[in-house]
DNA sequence: CGTCCACGTCTAC
DNA sequence: TAGACCTGGACGG
């Protein structure tokens, strides 16, 4: 679960409960991990973690510091699926790629699970150089990174996929931009410097001398900037408790919360870099061509199809084009071996196991008409008991949205901001 | 069964 | 600016 919120929430998870927790021995890493084996251990020690960013440090410190070896620090990145668990030692879930150890009988442990390891660990207390300000602990470092450095070619690119650069909105991903954006009604495609200095002069306008102090604190809670938003939309996240890592099989909140990301009746585009970019209105003038915005709708491809939606450009987005090849050239390196060790390394497989796709040489296609792709994936409605997936919220998020919209937005009218507002905590007051 | 898609970086043309 | 790196859920045939 991995924007800055998640990473917060398991910070706060990891020092609310595992601060009262000892631990002891060594740091059992699986083979597989994408990390290095941590040169740590003690017969009593403690974690904790702090977040930054899309990055979380822990510290093992043994509780007796005098006896016990110096702490150890260690950062991690999520990736698209991390998240921090504790369960007992004899159940460890799959995919627990480096696990700490607690002294109690039963022993539980603290886990980094990852199914698809584009997570990883480096050992030290250094955040990447690379990544700025976090948007959530270091917000006015952040906005003064960003605003003292609007001539830095970064700027350059559409604002959405500018608010994805780390060393400047260290933080945001996917959903959160498209939240944020949405709250403002910003084109995504707009250019990200021409949005950011239309804000340098607003910030003029709100620092009148003439406005009293409690003025200004209204205007600037009434009328946030999109830099503030960076700040406060995670924090709602975060407030309201919308993802609790101790459930993290329940996205109910969450999923109700999100706006824009996912939600039917908005509009989606690939930006450069073959992300789904959601928004509602306008795309903007930087916006990729041979593209034409699609629509979520809850309803599958039928009705797509009496569309006439002959695509006029030959162009193929980036991602078809890419996942074309990458089916097509599929090289299968050594795979016994890795399987064997992904066995061993995240235990036996609950269901039925998914024999490995031989490398079937599927022929290049020739470039598809986009309508073949358009179809909309997003599964109808299905009501709550649906069975909890172990990680993501993707799968979650439509049958909770059918519960509380019963009846999909007509097509092209979208819900108002103000009707969705969910009185989360970020009114103070 | 196969294809598409996913909350993110990295590095190699 | 494409791939590469991965697993697994949803969906279509």
């Amino acid at each position: 679960m991995p924007e800055c919120p998640e990473l917060h929430l398991a910070g706060r998870f990891i020092n609310r409960v595992c601060g009262a927790l000892v631990f002891a021995g060594g740091v059992e890493r699986s083979p597989v991990g994408r990390g290095p084996e941590v040169p740590f251990r003690s017969e009593a020690y403690g974690i904790s973690a702090i977040s930054r960013g899309k990055e979380l440090r822990l510290t093992l410190s043994a509780l007796d510091p005098a006896a016990g070896p110096p702490p150890q620090d260690l950062v991690f990145r999520f990736g698209m699926s991390g998240s921090f668990r504790l369960c007992p030692a004899a159940e460890l879930p799959r995919h627990a790629h480096l696990r700490f150890l607690t002294r109690e009988s039963p022993p539980r442990a603290l886990c980094f699970v990852d199914p698809r390891r584009f997570g990883s660990w480096r050992l030290g207390d250094a955040w990447q150089p690379e990544r700025g300000p976090c948007v959530i602990s270091e917000y006015q470092a952040f906005r003064e990174n960003v605003l003292k450095n609007l001539d830095d070619r970064a700027f350059d690119k559409p604002i959405c996929e500018v608010l994805l650069n780390q060393k400047y909105f260290n933080g945001i991903g996917n959903y959160l931009r498209a939240e944020i954006l949405y709250r403002l009604k910003i084109p995504p495609f707009e250019k990200a410097r021409t949005v950011l200095e239309a804000l340098q002069e607003q910030e003029k306008m709100k620092k009148d001398p003439s406005l009293t102090l409690s003025k200004n604190v209204k205007l600037r809670q009434e009328n946030p900037d999109l830099l503030e938003l960076c700040h406060t939309v995670p924090t709602e996240v975060i407030t309201a408790e919308l993802l609790d890592p101790e459930q993290s099989d329940n996205y109910a909140a969450f999923k109700n919360w999100l706006q824009c990301y996912l939600v039917p009746g908005m509009s989606s585009l690939r930006d450069r870099s073959g992300r789904t970019i959601w928004f509602q209105g306008e795309p903007g003038p930087m916006a990729p061509k041979g593209q034409r915005p699609r629509k979520a709708s809850r309803k599958k491809s039928p009705e797509l199809k009496t569309e006439p939606e002959a695509e006029p450009s030959p162009k193929v987005t980036p991602r078809a084009s890419k996942q074309r090849r990458r089916a097509a050239v599929k090289p299968p390196k050594s795979e016994l071996k890795e399987e064997e060790k992904e066995e061993e390394a995240d235990g036996p497989r609950k269901g039925h196991g998914r024999g490995r796709r031989k490398a079937t040489a599927a022929p290049a296609l020739p470039e598809v008409p986009l309508g073949v792709r358009r179809s909309c994936r997003i599964s109808a409605c299905r009501g709550k008991g649906e069975a909890g997936s172990p990680c993501g919220f993707g799968a979650h998020v439509q049958p909770l949205l059918c519960e509380r919209h019963l009846l999909p937005p007509p097509e092209g009218q979208v819900r108002g901001q103000e009707e969705l507002r969910q009185g989360l905590a970020t009114d103070q007051g």
